[in-house]
DNA sequence: TTGGTTGCAAATTCTTTGCAAAGCT
DNA sequence: AGCTTTGCAAAGAATTTGCAACCAA
């Protein structure tokens, strides 16, 4: 799915739950359907600004709420950074950290995923949300 | 281990590293070796203040990142929380949080460990260190 | 003695919010 | 038109830090 039409998608979510699109959400939208990593508010901001588009610092916090409240972007709060944020492409997935580089693996687990659930079961619980996140070094 | 003992070994862990005992930093030893729950840093200023310590939140802040840096406790990050403390009691455990009672359960699969680090094998990373939370709600 | 430690207030960082003007639909 | 959204600057919340006075070892 390339970048225009990812950001039609999410639109399309965002005006059937009754969300306005503004020049300003139109182009975070585009922003953010082309991120490749994982972009915090400010990044974003920079990124929507370079590309033409007059954007608020508070708007893209604004609208991030939106849009994650929709569902459509996912918000990630790795250790001592300020949050980050992802395209939500429907699967769920976890994330792995280089604690030497920065760099940020997206990887999943049906297993580990399974055990979580057991686990919650076992102690009378069920599962909202979870979060998972290895900090890891690359191996000599 | 009686808060006591425990309050003693914190404080023979720290003279070993260096690090200097004072008034404050016993009270706030003490605070944390009392404590069942999962403390901020906010309630551990408060907790000490009531035992009849005079400690400034800042004196409660420093001394918190020394104690963590020597390992005697581990810091939570809990989604929209301040960061809260927990003794480190040498067996590492993950978290399961009540999301309607904020109730909080420790929990520990070695199978979930060894997944983990077979994924982070694949991938060639070695795990530094994890963070796994659970956001649960008790089942009808 | 003396280098680590404290308290206080000011500074930081990230994120949220009040309000009047502007913009979707 | 009517209700949402924006920008700006101010407010917040959590945590950190500069500096002079203080205190463990």
């Amino acid at each position: 799915m390339d970048v225009e039409t990812r950001a039609q998608s999410f639109e399309t979510a965002l005006r059937r739950a009754g969300v306005r699109i503004t020049r300003q959400r139109a182009a975070l939208l585009r922003v953010l359907a082309a991120a490749e990593d994982h972009p915090d508010a400010n990044q974003l901001h920079t990124r929507a600004t370079e590309a033409g588009a007059g954007v608020s610092l508070a708007t893209v916090y604004r609208t991030l709420t939106a849009l994650e409240a929709q569902g459509v972007i996912v918000k990630l709060e790795f250790e001592g950074e300020s949050a980050r944020f992802e395209p939500a492409d429907g699967l769920h997935h976890d994330h792995m950290i280089d604690v030497e580089t920065g760099e940020v693996t997206e990887f999943m687990s049906e297993r580990i995923e399974r055990l979580q659930a057991e686990i919650a079961a076992e102690l009378g619980f069920e599962i909202v949300r979870h979060r998972l996140e290895l900090y890891v070094r690359r191996r000599k």
